[in-house]
DNA sequence: GCCAACGTTGGC
DNA sequence: GCCAACGTTGGC
């Protein structure tokens, strides 16, 4: 069983567009123990949530795991990890903020609970909710 | 642009 | 080990 994740990222910076054209990318820079810790535990084949923050608000796309964590080499100190990540598809509808906290079977998701964390689990109900929205 | 939430840092 | 100061994130 594919564990499912959600990752946000600010489409300033790498949109969900950008990974189609890159097709994978390495999911690096993140500062956070508890971002990292998550990062850790994904494994090949586990489903990830694409969610733009800031500018859109909105799950984009679907991503899965392609490479299992390994040390961030943008890291010049510290004990920090990366994955691949490879673009699946993206949603025909975006899934947005909104939408999700006006879902009552989404009120526990951690993208609310945690706004501030970029790597986060997703239960496989609220995975399947999100992506029954979005297709 | 503001500010709340939260993580980190550093003085004591 | 506590806590004030500071920086960052991200929604509004």
């Amino acid at each position: 069983m594919p564990q499912h994740w959600l990752v946000k990222q600010e489409p300033s910076k790498y949109p969900f567009s950008q990974l189609q054209k890159d097709e994978t990318t390495r999911w690096d820079g993140v500062r956070n123990y508890q971002a990292r810790n998550n990062l850790r535990a994904m494994k090949k084949g586990d489903a990830v949530l694409y969610y733009h923050s800031v500018e859109g608000k909105a799950v984009v796309g679907l991503c899965e795991v392609v490479r299992e964590a390994y040390c961030d080499p943008t890291a010049e100190e510290g004990d920090w990890s990366v994955v691949d990540l490879k673009a699946v598809r993206p949603f025909t509808t975006p899934v947005s903020l909104e939408q999700i906290k006006a879902t009552p079977a989404l009120k526990n998701i951690a993208l609310l609970k945690q706004s501030r964390l970029s790597v986060l689990p997703l239960a496989p109900a609220e995975f399947a909710a999100i992506v029954r929205m979005g297709h």
